[in-house]
DNA sequence: TCCTTTAGTGAAACCGTTTGCCCTTATCTT
DNA sequence: AAGATAAGGGCAAACGGTTTCACTAAAGGA
């Protein structure tokens, strides 16, 4: 049986109260009295019980992440370990814990959120990317607990996000590529339904415009956030008559795909196809050739998320306002997109 | 406030024992009684209180998976992410909760273990990876708690464990070489304080001797989990009079690594340099070219630890005995391995 | 017909903390 | 010197469940 503070209270010879106002500092403790019972805590090698103590607080301490459904897949990417890693780091730091939660269909999963957040498991959650008219987001928001979406929500604006700004994102990545020379630059694509394809689609759109460029339909591909979608844009693209000489891509994993593919049929990067893409994952700088990304600082996406979501939930209800958040991005230039060798 | 087991229990005209007892499907209540107690539930939108529950039941059904001490680097890793994931998954299918934990320093580490587990905020951990004298372990073994080690302890062999049998599979990779038609074959290391660096070191020596082919001493270049390791273990092979045509490699990281530099240095993979590597994480097949790998299926190996965890959480004090559990691994052929061009 | 089972439910104690309120002393005020 | 104030602690009631025990009513046994 664990020692709890009545045993230390007995053994100090003061009442449970005053141990636990030792453990919360309490002012109106002696430092005498507080030296005492400390002591006897370290003897009798005493933990709080933290169950205990989420009960009467009716606050645990613990936000938790939930995995988007088809996170099979998806988890495989190294983006949402970043993003994780950085949610970690900056809870654990900020005294919570994390909780991992991912469903397997789209009912699990609104069980698994009512579960958590309904029977007072944790405190808030993050919502690792955003999907159109998302169940869960209409579920917390309906319950008024509080959360943090990583990207950004077309229904809901006036929600607690951090985001990159994406349309800009993708704006520089395809001026980069024009500034190296190329003309024809074409665009793969993640699921029309993600804002993120959206706003990066529009910001090439939008810099092929400024630069007078002609973008053909059939330039733009669109696929998943795998690399098998990457590996089909890439024979598609290369099978055109009057194919591009460089290609945005939305995401690294896609690149992947791509560069594959490439090999496989004896192009080369850049020689052939100029390449930037969207992320900059860890290994985006160990693939051959080694790909130019945005980076969109995931790591630093996932930190803030958690640092915002630990502060609506510690104001909540003291008229805390959420808070659109951007964090900024920038070009890192590898070989994929070294330099021009635009064909006619 | 949230509707308790009380106000249930009033609406529905019972004592809330005997909502509790609905709740966990109690034998001896009528089934109209429980169809009475049910419909309030739905109609409140009842959620029972998970701490509440756990502080009685002294359970959490949560589950917590430690981190290693540098884990920022390795947390990269796609190896962990797998880990992980096959970890919440099977965790969630047996209902259980899945916390995740890092320590930026040892001291950290140990500090968040004794929260975790002495605190009741978890029924018990899992650790990612061994290392000698783990003092996470020694603490773990000490209070008696219930935790699954991925991987071997050699200080401690009669612990809940899952693991590869590296010794074997490194036996085969460098068996698969040599049919290929190697015949100086190189082995790029892990940190040696590592037990699976000594295993998968151990299963190449014996293979070697097997078949009776030499083992110079400078063909075995000892470095970390990481890219750079293997760039600059190819570096001194490649550099070496009489260099190797295969090198077996202890980790896929390493192996992009060395991958990168063999193509800085317009060398040709498998032409140049034959390579085999272990783990096959999701990315070995998409780097260029594809590493052939040994498929110690990680996932596979989270799921098992997750599993054979919450057994012994379930039967803990029940004469419960631990087990080593061995997941098997398999080959997986790509082209790095592709076949031999022996050169004298 | 009377006694023992058995099924179904309620009462109350308890899990380990926190906290509002009250009660002592010791220290000021005037 | 006596009432007021302040400082330091203790009591007991929550928090939201679970579970042991006791109780009632109906059924079964002799």
């Amino acid at each position: 049986m664990a020692v709890t503070i009545k045993d230390v209270a007995k053994m100090a010879g003061v009442s449970p109260s005053t141990v636990s106002r030792v453990l919360s500092n309490h002012p109106r403790i002696s430092a005498e009295t507080s030296r005492k019972v400390k002591d006897v805590m370290e003897e009798l090698g005493y933990h709080p019980n933290i169950m205990a103590k989420s009960l009467v607080s009716k606050t645990t301490n613990t936000i938790c992440v939930l995995l988007p459904k088809p996170a099979e897949e998806l988890f495989s990417n190294l983006f949402f370990m970043e993003l994780i890693r950085g949610i970690v780091a900056q809870a654990n730091r900020a005294g919570y814990d994390v909780l991992l939660s991912s469903g397997s269909s789209e009912k699990e999963e609104l069980g698994a959120v009512s579960r958590l957040l309904n029977g007072r498991r944790v405190d808030g959650a993050i919502l690792l990317y955003s999907r159109k008219d998302d169940p869960v987001v209409d579920f917390l928001l309906e319950h008024g607990y509080p959360f943090t979406l990583i990207g950004r929500s077309e229904e809901h604006p006036d929600i607690l996000t951090v985001d990159t700004d994406n349309v800009q994102a993708a704006y520089d990545a395809t001026k980069h590529l024009i500034t190296m020379g190329h003309e024809r630059i074409g665009f793969v694509s993640g699921p029309p339904n993600l804002v993120v394809s959206q706003d990066r689609l529009l910001g090439y759109r939008l810099a092929m415009a400024d630069s007078e460029l002609e973008v053909r339909p059939e330039w733009i591909v669109e696929g998943e956030f795998l690399q098998e979608s990457g590996y089909r844009a890439m024979s598609f693209i290369m099978n055109l008559p009057a194919r591009p000489t460089a290609l945005v891509v939305v995401d690294d994993m896609v690149s992947f795909g791509v560069l594959r593919g490439l090999h496989e049929l004896k192009y080369k990067v850049p020689d052939d196809l100029g390449i930037v893409s969207f992320n900059n994952i860890p290994l985006s700088e160990l693939s051959t050739p080694p790909i130019s990304s945005i980076d969109i600082g995931i790591y630093h996406l996932g930190y803030t998320a958690s640092q915002l979501l630990i502060q609506a939930i510690q104001n909540d209800g003291a008229g805390y306002q959420p808070v659109r958040q951007v964090i900024p991005h920038r070009l890192i230039v590898r070989e994929s997109s070294a330099f021009a060798v635009p064909r006619k």
